[in-house]
DNA sequence: AGTAAGATCCAC
DNA sequence: TGGATCTTACTT
């Protein structure tokens, strides 16, 4: 925990960069209200002409659309998106500007402003055990307890730690590697979500991790796999 | 213009 | 296990 992550520790590819985001500290400063997390799941995802083999689960995967802007951009930037209408999710955005790629949030432990956190996402104080180890468990409680939504701060610089909507963001990176596991990426469709892209990755045995559940693409490319045999 | 599916979460 | 909730991208 000695320093700020810049633009060159993310510029490599994604698949590459995030074990090494595990055990990180993403900091958040929105309105005046620091909260700081401990970064215990993420997942890889390439863009078009990213990387050795191309991505079939990413948003970018078709190429360049205004949804995906940012994670065509150069890296540091948070692409924050929403899911199903509801959700707001963070990547951290890896390689040169050009090239698509980020690395997803799944989940993390709240090392400080726990209390604050717990108000965004609407969870009742004091927390108890369970409750903390929930607080940021999944990316959409992530990015609600970190207080970064999608319509203010799509392409944040955790980079530069310029101030966007109100708020600031850094990435404080971790002295050594932790103890990773991987495997394959949640709620994604077909073969990208299944053993042929373990681009899931997670601190072997840490509590917070997301529970896994198979996509629903997924999960039929398993049973089929499972007939084939 | 219409539609289907989605990098999720929560309650039943 | 299904509904919420709405945006995106592809089809007509």
């Amino acid at each position: 925990m000695t320093r700020f992550a810049e633009r060159d520790d993310l510029l490599g590819l994604p698949v590459d960069v995030a074990p090494h985001l595990l055990g990180a500290q993403l900091i958040t400063v929105v309105d005046g209200v620091e909260t700081r997390l401990r970064i215990t799941e993420v997942e890889a995802y390439h863009g078009k002409g990213t990387g050795p083999v191309p991505d079939p689960g990413s948003h970018a995967r078709m190429g360049y659309t205004a949804r995906n802007a940012t994670m065509w951009g150069e890296s540091g930037h948070l692409y924050v998106y929403l899911s199903h209408g509801i959700h707001s999710c963070i990547n951290v955005v890896c390689g040169p500007a050009g090239e698509a790629g980020g690395v997803l949030l799944r989940a993390g432990e709240v090392v400080m402003g726990a209390d604050a956190a717990a108000e965004r996402r609407g969870v009742p104080t004091p927390l108890g055990r369970t409750a903390l180890r929930d607080l940021a468990r999944g990316p959409g409680r992530l990015a609600k307890a970190m207080g970064v939504r999608h319509a203010l701060h799509d392409g944040i610089d955790i980079a530069s730690g310029t101030e966007m909507n109100g708020a600031t963001a850094r990435l404080l990176l971790a002295d050594e590697l932790a103890d990773v596991s991987a495997g394959p990426r949640v709620g994604i469709a077909g073969t990208a979500g299944t053993m042929a892209f373990p681009w899931r990755f997670w601190i072997t045995g840490d509590p917070t991790v997301s529970p896994f559940r198979w996509g629903r693409g997924a999960a039929d490319a398993a049973a089929a796999l499972q007939q084939a045999q």
